[in-house]
DNA sequence: CGCCCCATTGAGTGGTTTCAATCGCAGTGG
DNA sequence: CCACTGCGATTGAAACCACTCAATGGGGCG
């Protein structure tokens, strides 16, 4: 199922299962593109948004001299732009970092589904809150953190993010990243990530070797990064209850 | 009128005399806090949102020690926390800067507004996605810009933001701000946003006195911030077309 | 008048970058 | 089968930007 892993971990069960068919009936057709493609460019006006459903992918800016500044790592479930159904533009560029596999949706069948589905729109407003609860982040990473809090506050995240859609067991998952991916996703120089990764290592906080992540205290780990989940709006974060229903 | 500058400058024409009405029926009292108040606190239920009529918030996040890392500054018209009717909780806090006038939509009447106007409810999405925009570009201004760089950024961000709503004019606007705020949003100590204005203004870019912005050189500070405005989503931006019709 | 907050300036420290070189490994072609 | 190639990872040394610590100045307000 294309859906499946939409909102998985952060209420998809308010999700009716009328919603979910309607919304499964939506997708356009699947594909499947290679590792470090570029998807959609900043400006372009966009018809479509995708669902990525395996794989990794990333939203990033360029800074005048052509460095990257990653501002989100998109992980299967993600419905990576769908943003550009309300704005219509993109404010950045999108790419592959491994290879993917995405469903595209139209807009024109987005249109037709939120004019019918009030409740699911917000839930689809919603999905699109998620990734902004997530830029917050980033921006309190990038603007408080030193670099081993910053890389240790990325890995958390993605732990906790891939643990939702059932892609990381007991702190291990696989991240097609380079070490320069992630010096451009904190903020830093690759030599330093570099550097970083070693200190986490001999810490015994975490590895990252060949594409997998190894966190060896998870605790600890989200200590130096100052991370709390509770902005990842789990179905059973810290703030303590169960999704509850929506409306009053 | 309440609801006067939501969306100016940026595809509020995009909204029907109809849907106008309906929005601005559905706001609830209006009232005035003072400068320096929290208002909403990080994990807080939330059942209604502040439409900013008038003055300064900002929202922001703790660290571990409490020095604080603004993630956002809004402005008047800002629909400062419509994010939290989808998300029922707040991952943040939010504060007045100066002294502020709001009006608060209670989240029932939103959801009966949301289920009879699917279109409207797309331009309110829009305007939860417009702050997710800048985000982006915040996370960019920490991520690859350096000092003086982040400052330019910022305040060409807001001399854009405000002339869209009327409120900056040549280059001059009020600012509730203190050099330590300006540390704060930019992730640096207020000793060096200290130093970083001086040059500015030993630089003729700007200047800041007094909670009075002068941006002498707009042009020059925008190159030094490699501030690029098409993620505002103006009404008349550098992607060229005036907003056309929504939808298809 | 005196207090407090904010702005300002100086000196010294340090985290991160820059520049540069080396290493490891996988893919490629001879 | 083994050079060749290229990218990513690794390490060292030096330079620099921003921070820390500390002290002074200025203006509004009780």
């Amino acid at each position: 199922m294309i859906t499946q892993r939409f909102l998985l971990g952060r209420g998809r069960d308010r999700m009716s299962a009328d919603e979910k068919a309607a919304l499964e009936a939506a997708a356009g057709p699947i594909c499947t593109l290679g590792p470090r493609e570029i998807v959609v460019r900043t400006g372009e006006r966009v018809t479509q948004s995708m669902l990525l459903i395996e794989g990794f992918m990333c939203r990033y800016m360029d800074d005048r001299q052509g460095y990257r500044q990653l501002v989100a790592i998109q992980v299967p479930g993600d419905f990576v732009d769908l943003h550009g159904f309300p704005m219509r533009r993109l404010d950045h560029d999108i790419g592959t970092l491994g290879p993917v596999k995405i469903a595209r949706f139209d807009h024109r069948a987005l249109t037709r589904l939120t004019d019918r589905h009030p409740h699911l729109t917000r839930l689809l407003w919603f999905s699109t809150l998620l990734d902004a609860a997530q830029h917050r982040e980033w921006i309190f990473r990038l603007g408080r953190l030193p670099a081993e809090g910053r890389v240790a506050h990325l890995m958390s995240e993605l732990n906790v993010r891939l643990g939702m859609v059932g892609l990381a067991e007991g702190g291990t998952f696989t991240l097609p990243l380079t070490q320069a991916d992630i010096a451009e996703a904190c903020g830093l120089t690759s030599v330093h990530v570099n550097r970083v990764l070693r200190a986490l290592r001999e810490d015994n906080k975490m590895t990252f070797r060949g594409g997998v992540v190894s966190i060896v205290d998870v605790a600890g780990l989200a200590k130096l990064g100052e991370f709390e989940a509770q902005y990842l709006y789990g179905d059973h974060d810290a703030w303590g209850l169960p999704a509850e229903g929506e409306d009053a």
